[in-house]
DNA sequence: ACCCAGAATGAATGAATGTTCATTCTTCAT
DNA sequence: ATGAAGAATGAACATTCATTCATTCTGGGT
């Protein structure tokens, strides 16, 4: 889109040039909140500092509050956008059109939720980062639960249209929805602190018995 | 075991007598630890300090670093604590022969991992809190994948068991056992971070409705 | 060419926190 | 009863960190 004077002064270390760069106040944010998840999925959110972020940003430690007014309104951002990006790619494919059939729908959506990337890693390092303060910040436990809901309510929409489809008897959409639900947040947890122990395909592999089991026209083993 | 008069100074507030209590090695270091899980329960692990954990345990602030040698140890010696017993109840429970029938044993099981108690949330709290900083800190992966393996491996060696019984065809004891085990993470995560969306008996329903699908004839709806 | 609104900087500040250690107190073997 | 071993205390210290703000710098409008 733009072109790119900023990108090349970032990624060039240090060319000697420490010009200062002007940028609007959208962009500063934008910066500053991936470099916050950045430092969050690599120290951990209890060891994250004002001036850790703002060095990973390239930028001076007053921008950060010049831009959000604390520490705490930063970390509160960068994981509402996490939550929303993360919860938005899943809606987009549930309610998505473009795909006719229901199962692909479905196989769409495993192989977002567990498709591959290096930058996955990371996203979920964070994710659960905000999840391990959750219990003890009602401020973080209202940003999940808000979007967690939306997608939730998709969710359940579109296994109630498999299950109407497939004529499944004593299938109940809510409940499987819950169960799929868990079961891909589990997984993710797995991925997170035993990646010995799973690799993605096994993963995936589980998920995937998980919907054969509840919708075995639409998901083949 | 022995007698317990510090429990009566422990319970009762303050009589004015701030005589000092000298306890063996072991007691206080477990009153440290308890503490320390109420405090990251409560105000989550990143904002736990020193102060706070000896206050909530009645004693000053020198006396954590001298049985634990500092705050990064305590903070590992009490997940180590709250792993463990987590993992060594289910444990004592899959291998545990007083349960004859395996149905049974399995409905067991599924009563210790959501089951009810106030403080099941609080160690639900503790679990999570560590989890989040998992994926920064290696010592926290090393400490909970070490319990989780063996834990993981009795639950393959229950499902084993049940798929001879049942005879039930295409079904994988150890896909299944990732499964199960993710799904009640995940089933934990959703208690923790959206208690107002999800019950502790739909929880409950879910788990069995999985272990229904698995094994039909050792698990009714 | 000039100016100025406001974006960006980073040294300074003050509050909070982990750790230490000189001192006090308790217990128990003798 | 007495002394020694070591458990417990908490004021003091050094460090780290979030936040502030006086100053510098940039880019667009005139």
């Amino acid at each position: 889109m733009t072109d790119a004077p900023s990108a090349v002064t970032e990624l060039l270390p240090d060319t000697g040039s420490k010009r200062r760069q002007i940028r609007p106040k959208a962009e500063r944010r934008q910066q500053l909140i991936d470099a916050t998840i950045r430092c969050v999925a690599q120290h951990g959110l209890s060891a994250v500092t004002m001036q850790m972020v703002t060095r990973e940003a390239g930028l001076s430690v007053g921008i950060a509050n010049l831009h959000f007014q604390s520490k705490d309104n930063l970390l509160r951002e960068t994981l509402r956008c996490v939550a929303e990006e993360y919860h938005g790619g899943q809606i987009d494919i549930m309610e998505g059109n473009d795909i006719a059939d229901l199962g692909d729908r479905l196989d769409a959506l495993l192989d977002f939720q567990l498709g591959r990337g290096v930058t996955q890693r990371q996203k979920m390092s964070v994710w659960f980062a905000y999840y391990g303060e959750a219990g003890a910040r009602p401020v973080y436990q209202k940003i999940v639960s808000t979007t967690d809901r939306l997608a939730a309510q998709k969710l359940e929409a579109l296994f109630a249209k498999i299950i109407e489809q497939g004529g499944y008897e004593d299938a109940d959409a809510r409940e499987l929805a819950t169960g799929y639900s868990a079961l891909i947040d589990g997984l993710h947890l797995a991925l997170l602190v035993t990646p010995r122990e799973l690799s993605k395909r096994r993963a995936r592999s589980v998920a995937r018995d998980f919907l054969h089991r509840a919708f075995p026209q639409h998901i083949r083993r």
